[in-house]
DNA sequence: ACCTGCTTATAGTTAAAAGCTATAGATATA
DNA sequence: TATATCTATAGCTTTTAACTATAAGCAGGT
């Protein structure tokens, strides 16, 4: 008993008649009353009585037609939600992400948004390359904003921007009125600092030291806003993305270009190369990379 | 996409393995693997990732699966539902009954409740002949017990038992004391019989008017069970059918033959000729064609 | 490094099923 | 009585679902 079968004897249910039916289901009349008498004889049971002129149902053909009804609109709900989901997946899409991509990462959301009103987003805001590349590849997201290179072979990763590294300074600050600063300038400065394991510390101190240098650090943080919440309290000074500052405007906070050719970055795109992606995904993907940063 | 494929994918998942499925599913695996792909193309989705040695579920494939256990279940169930409707149909059975019939015939019914249990029953006693023919004709009743013949093309009539009537006297009554009597006998004791439109009556007048002979009428009842109680009364005497007396021994109550060649009559089990029958009612059917009344 | 065994994919073929056209047969209606 | 309409049957074609045989990829053992 398939499904095609019942769609076909509800259909000349409806209709009363096989010649009417056939045109409906687009097929011709034999082939439709082939159809439901082999559906009686799977069933073992007579759904209609048919004299040459008419047909109408057997008592037990009505009660198989409720139940025939039934199943069909089940069967015809499932396909829906399949078809939907072939679109979205389940509905969820989980983003590895740095800090400093969130502000232009989520005006590309928002756009997607309009397509896929529905779609539920994870944020897993991954920090060391070890987790990153493991949020990957055990399938935690389904891809990841990062400004690390990937050196994995089941990882696809595409770079999306490259940026410099600029200095943040209060407005009233001494550095503030220069155009431009090299890190000599900054070296002495005091100096706020990812810690240990956060994103942007190894950039900033491989180039101070790239240059012989070392900031004076008196502070470790972990979020880049709380960087800045130092820096607008006149704590000292620190080095951050040129998109954070772009994204994420502070007031009375001056960002400054650095004259160093080691003080940049590289933000990527990273995903499993083999995983599967919905056309949700898909496309959002597609912004990403399609959305200027700068 | 059929519910066949669905249940392929479904052992395909659970197994992990397209060999393992196949061997519980009776196929060969390169049938199973096509029919996977088949399904892939048809939805649009890619619903296992594969390399040589294994397979796993793609994320869309996790979803999907859900959902398709959840259709095919309920499909499984449906036909279930539809197997045993197969045997009873809605699960009623309606049935046009003469008020002399009921005592032998729910001893039948009671037989067959051990096989269908769950059947409901509906009575219908009927009582004219139009009244019989037209529930039969309208498919009010599956069928009908009846002491009338049908003359009627659509109805088939099976004579199930020929029985005679008998005197009923209270057991100090004069005629008690007889072995049997003849219809003079009875022409001047005070008779008790059916109203007009209610079984018994034209058999026994009938049988008096061919005889030429003509009852003392005191008493017209509707219901044969209200004569009794006359009877039990000494109000007067009544003309009964023999399985009535035989099925409802009232105490005080003599039942005795009646040698008139007309006074008999023969009881028939009557329903529309093509209508379709549940194997539970033919079933029941049998058991009443079988059953010894006497 | 090279078999062995296990697994999935591909190629080619066969069998079953679902469809078609043409037409017979039956019966209401004109 | 002829006509139109409807379902069933017969015979044929196309499509689909199986099958067998075999290739190709990889893990594990020798």
């Amino acid at each position: 008993m398939e499904i095609r079968k019942l769609k076909y004897f509800i259909t000349v249910a409806d209709e009363q008649s096989f010649s009417k039916a056939a045109q409906i289901l687009h097929i011709s009349q034999p082939s439709l009353s082939n159809a439901i008498m082999k559906l009686e004889n799977d069933l073992k049971m007579e759904l209609f009585k048919r004299d040459t002129r008419s047909i109408y149902l057997t008592d037990i053909g009505e009660v198989f037609y409720q139940r025939a009804l039934h199943i069909v609109r089940q069967f015809e709900h499932f396909q829906l939600e399949v078809a939907e989901m072939a679109e979205t997946g389940d509905g969820h899409i989980n983003i590895g992400i740095i800090e400093s991509a969130k502000f232009w990462l989520f005006k590309v959301i928002k756009a997607f948004k309009n397509t896929y009103p529905d779609i539920h987003f994870q944020f897993n805001e991954v920090l060391g390359q070890k987790e990153v590349i493991s949020s990957i590849l055990e399938g935690d997201v389904h891809f990841t904003i990062t400004n690390q290179p990937m050196h994995n072979q089941l990882i696809t990763s595409h770079p999306l921007y490259h940026e410099p590294f600029m200095l943040a300074v209060y407005e009233t600050h001494p550095l503030a009125r220069k155009t431009s600063v090299e890190l000599t300038d900054i070296a002495n400065q005091a100096f706020i600092i990812s810690r240990e394991g956060f994103q942007t510390r190894g950039d900033v101190l491989q180039a101070f030291m790239k240059e012989q240098l070392y900031p004076k650090i008196e502070y470790e943080i972990e979020r880049l806003e709380t960087a800045c919440k130092m820096v607008e309290e006149g704590l000292g000074v620190t080095i951050l993305p040129k998109s954070y500052l772009d994204y994420n405007p502070t007031p009375h906070i001056i960002g400054l270009p650095i004259t160093s050719i080691f003080l940049n970055r590289t933000v990527y795109l990273a995903y499993l190369k083999d995983r599967s992606m919905t056309p949700a995904i898909q496309k959002l993907l597609s912004k990403i990379r399609q959305f200027e940063v700068f």
